[in-house]
DNA sequence: AATGAATGAGCTTTCATTCAT
DNA sequence: AATGAATGAAAGCTCATTCAT
């Protein structure tokens, strides 16, 4: 009865925890890293500052919870990229496309994956980002596969020539969410040649 | 004489200045940007936090001095890279280098000058950061100037090609400052192949 | 029982409120305005300077909360006086006099309620000073009846009547609380005469 | 020579006292007393906050100047219009006019003058505040007169309606100066029913 | 599961004032 | 006469977190 009459209220349970990683992203995309705070995320999501400590034991852990999220998704989004195509080279374009796509699409997501410094952060499971490196393996595998098939040539060991196209991608990504490139020059265009450029050194021609 | 005999003093008038600035870098590099405060550079540069108030308006125009600073030193490091070598690949491949080595010698520079989203930071002179784009101009012109006598080809207008290698450059830059890079593929290697991977495109072979 | 055997605990959640509020009037009698700090309010009232701002979202936003309150007071007060007269004059000394009772006895209200300059406090609603018009209606709805039954003559329209016999009965009140009258002059038989020169004008003899 | 080249210097000597006053009174209007500090008053008179405390012992000590200084205008003032008049009821029009007048012109002597607390400074000299009763003087002298030749009736004291009347004049000043007054009624028809109210008593018709 | 209350530590900044020059 | 340098104290306010309920 009481029920019936009150107010549309906020999630609760899981759906809270649902709910304040929500809000978080939301805040993240809109003031930053820094600027998140549990009080604003408990008026943000409609619940109490307490109450997030209920499903998360501090900041750090619900960070943590946001980067293994953002971890899975990523993972999901580049191997559907692979997946979609047979030729190493075609393996490679997808991947790289993919990779810049979800950073541009997700910022909240990416500035806590990658723009924060783990050791900076108290208590915080290495685990975590070792998986990270899952996603430099789908670049590698790539390029593996090309090099023993001869349609790609990697000008060293697959690991580090994956790892460096992974340098030059976050290097896009981030200077352009940090809007710090000339206006002039950004846009699909710079993507396209970022991908050509990066894919040149591999003979992805 | 006195001076010889005195216990090392805290620095003072124009000392002050460049005192306050070396400890801010100092802590730069110990905690990162966030970690900042007035506090604690007081307390590292020996004077009270009033004092550096003297020297610089806010915070932010103590973190904008700083800014200033490394985009002065980085330009200065680049047109000497710049100007040690007569091909416009070779001066492509010494901007490249220099500027990888400009990130990973100074962290704390590097981290205000490019880690930080100026949005997000009060009262900043956007002036400051137009200045950035004049390092890029210095792979642009080397670039162009190859594109010129026929010795590099861009694979498109050279602002693009110059903007790409430099997100490349920046992007190995910041994730091995973060020890985000496996350490069996991080070091000097991995600087080689990204600079060989990063020209390959540009015909630089 | 436990209760009457502990020793005199600090207030805590609505009581907490409430003692800020009585701890602020008491520093306010004492130091003034200015001189007021949300640490020695939490000093005095024995909690933190934090607490506070679970009660109140700033500095002035208690302040205002004060100034209600003491609206609210004064509006009673003078209500009061004026329901316990018939006559328009009668209600109009009535009216005078609780109203320099009433700032005599309450300056820490009083200083509040008049002595600050409303532009010069950010984030101020108008809305609660437009309150205080209140009590400066009933003394000009006292001066109509009068005027309209021809027991008293005001000189031109009852707002501006009832304006400047407000003006007079707050020059006496701050003056006084700013002990800037003579001593040999102030006292009980200033405020009689005050009472009555301000009422003589309108023909309330 | 350098002088010929150099920048319009500030004043130095007497005249930067002067200066230093004068643009006290100027932030004053500006921003209230609460507001003044130093190192405003400094970059305002285009001197260091040290050269202040050449001139003024202390913050106090400059508000005391300015006290005096208007204290001496505002004598000046009255006594002028005191002069200008023959009939005892003239002189107290007069001087009514005049104080008004003098309080809404000179808003920043006024606040010195009659808003502070001089219990609340430290190190005042009270002999400064009892000069204030010289100007209440006036008034109790014209109104004496009028006692004596029968052309005034004060109800009872001269020195306690001086006062009230004092008094009176005051609350239409500050609260004009507050901005307290409803707008609809604000204006010289409240000051002309203020002067005719207040001196109503004293059979000034 | 959820919260209101509470706090100590910390933040940037401004203050009046002093001192050596 | 004038100043730049320096400071301790204090301001309002926000932070992540804990605890009792």
């Amino acid at each position: 009865m009481a029920d019936a009459l009150s107010v549309p209220r906020a999630e609760t349970g899981a759906d809270l925890r649902r709910s304040i990683l929500d809000h978080t992203r939301r805040l993240l995309v809109a003031d930053g890293y820094d600027a998140l705070s549990m009080r604003k995320i408990a008026a943000s999501a409609g619940c109490s500052a307490t109450s997030i400590y209920l499903h998360f034991d501090s900041k750090d852990a619900l960070t943590h919870a946001l980067i293994s999220e953002g971890m899975d998704r990523l993972h999901r989004v580049l191997t559907g990229a692979d997946d979609e195509h047979e030729t190493p080279a075609g393996r490679l374009d997808a991947l790289s496309r993919a990779y810049i796509r979800f950073g541009l699409d997700n910022p909240e997501y990416y500035e806590v994956m990658f723009q924060l410094r783990p050791e900076r952060m108290a208590r915080y499971p290495a685990e975590d980002y070792r998986r990270a490196h899952r996603n430099v393996d789908l670049f590698r595998d790539a390029l593996a596969d090309g090099v023993a098939d001869g349609s790609l040539a990697a000008p060293g060991p697959p690991d580090v020539a994956a790892s460096v196209l992974w340098t030059a991608l976050h290097g896009l990504v981030s200077l352009s969410l940090a809007r710090r490139i000339d206006v002039r020059v950004a846009g699909d265009e710079l993507i396209d040649a970022a991908v050509r450029q990066s894919l040149a050194a591999l003979g992805a021609a």
